[in-house]
DNA sequence: AATGAATGAGGCTTCATTCAT
DNA sequence: CATGAATGAAGCCTCATTCAT
């Protein structure tokens, strides 16, 4: 793994355990293994650290949920799909998932950087605007569907970390039910 | 107002707007209008703050959403009832709100609290197993369910923080569907 | 017992267990059970307060001491008879003779007031004198003399708080046996 | 001069003078001519500091004294010796004197700390001992006969900042005449 | 005279950042 | 590139003192 994995990494956890403001630089230095000096090497500061490492795993995850879509299938199978995946993103990644969750809002992150994750996922907006043309969804705000499954799904797994097979097609068809028309 | 409640509220704005940890204690001083040690007068540290301000504003939450429970309505009623209110509130009390899913993670709030607050909304869970009982919503475990439509309607008021009625509407329907029998 | 030496007392005891400066004015008033202000209606300061407390208790150890001088006796039982009354003092008064211990060379305590209470033990300085001249102790410069055997019983004490005749007895002839020619 | 002894040179220069409580970290700072944050590089704490401080002090000042120690003298010889080494200590070390002095019972000094310091002078325990053995002195509680001559040497040198050798030799005697047989 | 809430200067300590090695 | 000692601004908190009641 390399160096700036390591920093990165490092920050992650200890972001999630204890909290951006509560981590100090030379904290971070010593979980990576690294002087002090040498993070400066990889990120000017700290808040461009925070800033990369918001980027770095929303992209890991925008990946990991988009890269099954698959084109060939209906737009309901598509739908689900990335739920699956999200839920899935949470079980692997749970660190990972933790972050999203809490500094999502950091006031750290910068506005512009926000905007930028938000357009990773715009793929997920062309489906539901054809689900809801094909009429197989509801003809509600796309925004506003994508944030009720969204908040729905991630709150979901957030109340139980561990969740089982059933578990998530339990979840999957709670949000189905709620949008499809 | 009182001086207490104007430190809390001082407090309660700089955290939403800048974060807990980046609100220093002088500032909500002067935006409370008073000295820093007035401040340690009324909360013993700035932790004790934060706890205090988050049990103030979970009971507000939860006073102002259970007071709506008829118990001669039907359980469905009952449900969607709170539901609105809950979307009420985040538009009635847009910082309060903003608070609650800011900080409900914060790792400043102690754990003790977060599982008294957590009790304060005991009442709805006999509501959602009544409903199971009755057959009118899924046979899933209520805390999934809670999660579930809790995460979906926090989500949708934050996307778009001035709902108007028809919006209202619309997001109660895709609760009330996700979880409906 | 009166407020003010309420105030002094508690003041005392909590100067001797913790220090000065780490006894707030405040835990002075809760141990004397009076409010704040009202210690500050009969001291002006905590210097003042401090330096008060200093003067009284330097008086009421010289008085102590000087009150069994017996001119009609001899110079040797006039001497020895002041020890065993210092000696004395520790054991009937230890949070006193504590106090004077640790705080006799508190910078608090103004250079006037420590001449003045210097000056309270004069009287010694005589007797010592007229040994000298009758040349039944030696033939030192009187304040050596004074310090020698102060510094010397002081030190006894403290080192063994709870003395029986023996001891003093022992410490006594101990001091003897060095000023005496 | 290395950087952590000009820190504690620093420290009890101001300690001295001023009180340790009334010294504040910043100024101990200005006087070590390096920034508050360094002093934390070698110092955890104030509190650390004025225990190594003590250490330190303690430890040159049992060794000053014990290296004159030599077996092959007389017991009458090695005690004057001590005496003496202890009275030019004062005169060569006057500030760390009155340190030891000043804050020998500050509350700060931790308990264990006093305790480890008082074995440095162990070996002096053991010639007293010998003395009373071979009946050329006192047969006293030994801590009793050292706390004694302590008391009286330092308060003697203390009450005379400089002594000539004249009035070394006086208070020498003194000290061998309170105690010798 | 008695009280204690209000005040803010100042204390200890942390920590992001720099820079000489 | 890598390092970490040095720095001082800024944070949290204490506490002597005041003043309105």
């Amino acid at each position: 793994m390399n160096k700036r994995d390591n920093i990165l990494n490092a920050a992650m956890h200890l972001f999630v355990d204890h909290g951006e403001q509560a981590t100090s630089m030379k904290w971070i230095a010593r979980e990576a293994e690294c002087g002090i000096g040498t993070m400066y090497n990889y990120f000017a500061s700290k808040e461009k650290l925070i800033n990369e490492l918001y980027l770095e795993i929303k992209v890991m995850y925008s990946r990991f949920i988009l890269e099954v879509l698959d084109p060939e299938k209906s737009i309901k199978h598509q739908i689900i799909d990335t739920w699956r995946r999200a839920l899935e993103f949470v079980l692997r990644h749970p660190v990972e998932s933790k972050y999203i969750e809490l500094f999502c809002q950091s006031p750290i992150i910068s506005e512009q950087l926000r905007r930028e994750t938000m357009e990773l996922f715009s793929p997920l907006i062309e489906i539901y605007e054809t689900g809801k043309k094909e009429g197989i969804i509801k003809n509600q705000d796309t925004l506003q569907l994508l944030s009720f499954v969204k908040g729905a799904i991630t709150a979901s797994v957030m109340s139980q970390p561990e969740m089982n097979p059933e578990d998530i097609d339990a979840v999957v068809l709670m949000a189905w039910d709620a949008i499809r028309n």
